[in-house]
DNA sequence: ACTATTTTTTAGGTTTGTCTAAAAATTTGA
DNA sequence: TCAAATTTTTAGACAAACCTAAAAAATAGT
């Protein structure tokens, strides 16, 4: 009967968006994907307790709670009650492409329109949920498919897969080394203003002169020949190659 | 006592995150206020209806009522009740500027990613909500404050004043004038990707060479010495100057 | 090893934006 | 003009993402 095939057809159409659904994630969830992503880093691989999330998420553990469930009910990520959680290889993967598009559109905001590095992590935070994958590629084009980020953090690709390279900290170079910044551990714009303040930037050539004994600071001689104090508080943040 | 004093300015706070929030609008309320922009220009300046809305938000009649009803509680909307809504000074603000940063990033998308007309408009319904003036206006810089976006239409300023450009249908030009193509009044992608199918482009030069008495079709000579044959649905929706 | 503390989860409630069903207002048309 | 049809609003519910308060599990200290 006709009435029977149109209820199929309907029930078939009602299965496709209810898989479209699930199949989707939300502002929220990309959020915790991706904050679980680089705490989990950050850990070393390991498991990430329910307390961090909260603390970076700015909201309550219950609130925390609620969601993990349901990022475990999608297979997001492994969770284990009171033990912390870790993602799937599904959820790395979303975790990856939205720090993709965080990246890439820093690279935008710096590159292209003249942000300074201090003033894109706002922005940058709500560009890398807009959702097309086109626009992702074509942007990545567009800028000439960087590697790192203008803060040096590394850009994974379409796949997923991070560019690797070597650095360490400044805090750990030996004296009388000539090395290049390639990084920065903190994003905050105090620091970042910080560093421009003192004329260091992504790229420059950093020759290590003197380390005082007593608080471990560096004179540091840069690349236009001016000497700049540097506390070791900016030196353990600042990545060298 | 320091504990009042404590309150008191407990007190001052709240009522600073009240008026932060009452102040601040959704991506949902966005949309209604640009819909209801957009409508209401359709309308030559009249009230738009509640089943109206609702069917280009694709929502319920009733679902529109209770968006209605809070728009009016937070003045962005004049509404009485069953008589329809038009937008007060401070909703089109807001929906200006949610317009202007749609069609700028359409300039964006085309002209410098490379997407065609007909693939931008999903994209720029993400973006025209990030919310950052100085991006907006960096934007603006970049793209070299453009008047007009892909499709034709007019870049409100950074105060919401539009563009004017006189412009009429092509359906309305008389035989043998010659006219420069300069919008669309549909966005269609299949009226978009026809037009493009006939080489008819933005600025495209085009001479009316015959109508048809019966159904008003038109056969055209473009500036590439091309003949092409355009209906009369085609002609109403094309707006030459 | 067993309290005390901390961490995490559960239970129950709020807000936003949606829904369906039903009531009320407006418009239409004989 | 007044009953029927249409439009709009109200009432009551639901899902998502959050909250507070309280219960349960894990960890730590002696």
């Amino acid at each position: 009967m006709s009435k029977n095939l149109i209820n199929w057809l309907e029930n078939l159409l009602l299965w496709g968006i209810i898989i479209k659904l699930k199949a989707m994630t939300s502002f929220t969830e990309e959020n915790y994907l991706k904050i679980i992503y680089m705490l989990t880093e950050q850990n070393g691989g390991n498991e990430v307790s329910t307390n961090e999330l909260a603390e970076i998420t700015q909201t309550k553990a219950a609130s925390v709670s609620d969601m993990l469930r349901k990022l475990a009910e999608k297979n997001l990520i492994n969770y284990r009650k009171y033990q912390g959680v870790t993602l799937t290889k599904e959820g790395q993967q979303i975790a990856l492409s939205v720090i993709r598009k965080h990246r890439l559109w820093e690279v935008f905001l710096v590159d292209k329109l003249g942000f300074g590095w201090d003033e894109i992590h706002d922005i940058a935070e709500q560009l890398e949920h807009i959702d097309s994958k086109e626009l992702t590629e074509k942007l990545d084009k567009f800028l000439g498919s960087p590697q790192f980020d203008p803060h040096g953090d590394p850009i994974p690709d379409s796949k997923g897969k991070m560019p690797s390279m070597a650095s360490c900290k400044l805090s750990e170079v030996p004296i009388d080394q000539t090395v290049v910044m390639v990084g920065v551990l903190v994003h905050s714009p105090a620091f970042l203003q910080h560093l421009d303040k003192n004329h260091i930037t992504l790229g420059s050539t950093i020759k290590i002169q003197e380390v005082s004994e007593f608080d471990k600071s560096f004179t540091v001689l840069l690349n236009n020949n001016q000497s700049v104090f540097v506390s070791n508080e900016v030196a353990k943040n600042l990545l060298v190659k």
